[in-house]
DNA sequence: AGCTAGTTCTG
DNA sequence: AGAACTAGC
């Protein structure tokens, strides 16, 4: 008689065990299963580490280890190349099967296929399923094949594709005594003991209990059914801020889908910006490309700016523009920043400061707590006009306007930029217009930023007429 | 999920 | 003078 069946089950960011369906797979199809995490020297060393990400991702692995533990099972976390590690835990466990989230990142994908090769040297299957996203890539296929390039019918079909259950948490996972026999190692020592950047008290739980504590909150709130007027304002909680439980797959999107339910107007665009978060994860797996290179070719053509001063400027929040400093600042202090911010301060970089996109997106992955390869790319390209469905390059935010527009107290502005609290006579939105010698001198006055964006991009794209132009209104 | 500059309308 | 409108980037 045959002894029982295992399999391995390998997290990555997918850090929870409610609605996991990888899990859920393994329990249906194995007697036992053996919880895996990787830390792979890449996360310490890569091109994208970030204190701040590895210290939620400390964080999030011990509060694995606890739910794992309260489910009479166990997380192995083991350090180093996962092509090595991974088969060799299959063999001393006597796996037949490595199940896991499947990955859409470049990297991911190359990490699976060679871990996935050598499995199969051993005899070992290899089963990638879903739970990243709501909607894998296949089940939203452009009619045409290839990648949606426009965001509006990617998100018809997104919203006419059919659902997954929800898979709730085991109550008990099936692991070899020997595994849960081990005490748990600390997932800190294995990061390196990992201190963000940010200011610890500004930093969320990073707890699968915390995250869903957060969903439950949001579900329940008055700022979700005013998000589509209020996720726009900086200065209110007028979003999720479920950004990082989504990151490393401490909630599911589609349990964050499903427990936001409703037909309002706030609840249906809060949905269609996880259908964006599918967008562009769709969009890098099929278009790996667009992690280095801009989608629109042609504007690799622009000469960027290399001025270390100003792009040092920009990343310290010391522009002169209260609502970029302000934003900026929010960034290195909480490792956060709202939407809209990140949207000025992008268009700010690489409009006004003619700096290259990936230089800003170097710096969101150094810091955001939610940096994500698909969805921060996808920012950057949108705000460059380099990307799919971008912001056309002609429409330039005035930051000033911006900021009194979403910012309409200047409350966000005297969060973040106190040397702008209390100042005598700079009341209200005003405080985004400090007269000569009360705030920094910007680097950059507007309207010449604004000339030199438009007759740069004009240059690159061989200035189109503007019949062309309109057209991609 | 733009903004500017120029023109025309209004009082 | 200032609102309202709009072509063009
Ligand atoms: C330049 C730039 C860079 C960005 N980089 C990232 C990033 O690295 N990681 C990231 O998750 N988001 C990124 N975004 C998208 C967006 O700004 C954040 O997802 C959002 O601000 C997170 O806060 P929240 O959870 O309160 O969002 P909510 O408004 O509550 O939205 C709910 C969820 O939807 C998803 N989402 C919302 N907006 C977008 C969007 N535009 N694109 C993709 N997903 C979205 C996020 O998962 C978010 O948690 C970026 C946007 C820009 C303009």
């Amino acid at each position: 008689m045959p002894g029982p069946s295992t399999a391995i089950l390998w997290f990555r960011r997918d850090l929870r065990v409610h609605d996991h369906p990888a899990l859920a797979y393994a329990l249906a199809n194995f007697d036992q299963v053996v919880p895996l995490f990787v830390v792979d020297n890449r996360l310490v060393h890569g091109r994208w580490r970030s204190p701040n990400r590895l210290w939620f991702l400390a964080g999030a692995l011990r509060s694995l280890q606890h739910e794992l533990r309260e489910r009479d099972s166990a997380l192995t976390v083991v350090r180093g190349d996962p092509t090595a590690l991974v088969p060799r835990l299959a063999r001393e466990t006597g796996a037949t099967a490595v199940i896991m989230t499947r990955d859409l990142t470049p990297y991911g994908r190359w990490r699976d296929v060679s871990v996935s090769l050598s499995l199969s040297a051993s005899g070992i299957r290899h089963v990638a399923g879903r739970g990243l996203l709501v909607h894998e890539p296949e089940e939203v296929p452009r009619p045409a094949g290839g990648p949606f390039t426009v965001f509006s019918p990617f998100h018809r079909r997104w919203l006419a594709a059919p659902m997954r259950a929800i898979e709730p948490a085991p109550s008990t996972i099936a692991t070899p005594p020997e595994v849960t026999a081990a005490p748990d190692v600390g997932p800190g020592e294995l990061l390196g003991d990992p201190v963000p950047t940010a200011d610890r008290a500004l930093l969320p739980d990073p707890s699968e209990a915390a995250a869903r504590r957060r969903l439950d909150r949001w579900a329940g709130s008055e700022a979700l059914l005013d998000y589509a007027a209020g996720r726009d304002r900086l200065d209110l909680e007028g979003t999720s801020r479920l950004s990082q439980d989504l990151r490393f797959g401490l909630l599911s999107p589609v349990d964050v889908l499903v427990r936001t339910g409703g037909d309002g107007s706030g609840h249906r665009r809060f949905h269609s910006e996880l259908a964006w978060r599918d967008f562009y994860a769709h969009l890098l797996w099929h278009l790996p490309r667009v992690a280095r290179e801009s989608f629109r070719a042609e504007l690799d053509g622009v000469a960027w700016s290399t001025d270390a001063g100003a792009i040092e400027s920009w990343r310290t929040g010391r522009t002169g523009y209260p609502v970029v400093d302000a934003a900026m600042r929010q960034l290195l202090a909480t490792g956060w920043m709202h939407n809209r911010a990140r949207m000025i301060v992008a268009s700010f970089l690489t409009k006004h400061l003619g700096v290259d996109w990936r230089v800003g997106e170097a710096h969101f992955m150094a810091h955001l707590l939610d940096g994500d390869p698909a969805s921060n790319n996808g920012g950057w390209q949108w705000a460059a006009s380099t990307g799919t469905d971008p912001q056309p390059w002609f429409r330039i935010f005035n930051p000033t306007l911006q900021g009194r527009r979403h910012d309409p107290d200047g409350a966000y502005v005297r969060r973040w930029v106190p040397e702008l609290a209390g100042v005598p006579g700079l009341d209200g939105a005003d405080v985004h217009e400090p007269p000569p010698g009360v705030y920094l001198d910007r680097i950059v006055p507007h309207a010449d930023g604004r000339s030199r964006a438009l007759a740069e991009y004009a240059r690159a794209t061989g200035m189109p007429d503007s019949r062309d132009s309109r057209r991609r209104c």
